[in-house]
DNA sequence: ACCTGAACACCGTTCAAGT
DNA sequence: ACCTGAACACCGTTCAAGT
């Protein structure tokens, strides 16, 4: 950690990386080669420094997600969206915004559940959601069960796309599912045989905003 | 991969080893200690042999994973549970069936939506809420579309519950999150200011059931 | 047929020492 | 004050060689 510069003037050794240039480097990193690819190792190559160097800049290597996250959900929020009037629409739609944001980076939502960070930035959404929630008569109990299921939902939805999206990106044939779906026993599945050819088609639909107003709808007075 | 035993007496080196032997340790190993601690080399120190040993009787490691999802899948679903006859009371006992089965052992569900890693059996639970929707009226498309949302909703709260209890074990005190609801200004963020100090004890309450029905309702006629 | 030592190419993190 | 080499304690995986 970065002890506080002294007054008068540089007392040691002038800087050549500083904590803004790391986390500069880190998004960077990220954006170009994935959020697995993020090690502290490769970021200090990046940087042209050693690894130990960014350990003075940065507490360990969740420090650094936390200070990436917030980023972004600075960015996604500056300036705070505008909210429709109804209620419930207000809830539709930060929950929407929500959505669309951790759908630009799928990676983020792999951070929030994995580590519980989150800036306060972020807090936004889920206030947003909690008061269209109470402005549409539910108690503060109600209103956080529904955000709650919001967020499983969302998160859900995020985690799952992004993973199936990894691996059809990286590996060449259909994954494990659709080897899986393909030689079904039409006795012992018949359902599910019959959809098996347009499986991949109808998962990739995006039916999100309809599961978003079933929630809603039914959690609400 | 082990050469299939040729019939006439053993021509070379006995077993010591098994498959089965290492499926049955890394079962163990996940259970005792957590799935994020089972690496080729503990399996290998457990069962007594090399890391190179492993390799000879499993391809890599998410072969390994596969065969340990099925085998609680299997576990799961023998005998196959019975269902109740109106459809859509099918639909939610197969979802909660599957959620339940997943917050017994939560990271099968890393697993899953990290790999797409699923065995045959485990798409007894599809094809049961396929069957219910299309019983209740639904064509196929919004039966695999409520599927879906059954199940980004399910494998979101595991998710999101699993890691949040993991954090809660291994560090003392309060999460980041709590941290940061705990200092948050009440004229920003009013709504969740007033509800800060209930958030564990709310976030806590399983209101599974209540977001399943709303999405089984919402999707069907 | 089955098993292994040794290596390859990686991780996150620490710490005494250098400038 | 800032940076680093070198080490510690790990990973998954491969492969020539041994029994």
């Amino acid at each position: 950690m970065p002890r506080g510069a002294t007054k008068g003037g540089p007392p040691g050794r002038p800087p050549t990386t500083s904590r803004a240039a790391i986390l500069d480097a880190a998004r960077e990193l990220i954006e170009r080669d994935g959020w697995e690819k993020l090690t502290i190792r490769r970021l200090a190559t990046e940087i042209g420094a050693s690894p130990a160097t960014v350990y003075y800049h940065v507490r360990d290597k969740d420090d650094l997600l936390v200070q990436v996250l917030n980023f972004y959900a600075e960015e996604l929020l500056t300036p705070r969206p505008e909210l429709p009037d109804d209620p419930r629409e207000r809830i539709a739609a930060a929950a929407t915004l929500m959505h669309d944001g951790l759908a630009a980076r799928p990676w983020v939502v792999e951070i929030i559940t994995a580590d519980d960070l989150l800036g306060e930035s972020a807090l936004w959404f889920v206030e947003s959601m909690l008061e269209g929630a109470i402005a549409a008569g539910a108690d503060p109990e109600r209103a956080v069960h529904l955000y709650r299921q919001i967020w499983y939902y969302t998160a859900g939805e995020i985690l799952i796309r992004a993973r199936r999206s990894r691996r059809h990106g990286e590996i060449e044939g259909p994954t494990f599912r659709e080897q899986a779906l393909a030689r079904l026993d039409p006795d012992l599945y018949p359902r599910l045989s019959a959809v098996a050819d347009r499986w991949p088609e109808l998962t990739a639909e995006d039916t999100y905003a309809a599961g978003l107003r079933a929630l809603i709808g039914a959690a609400l007075p």
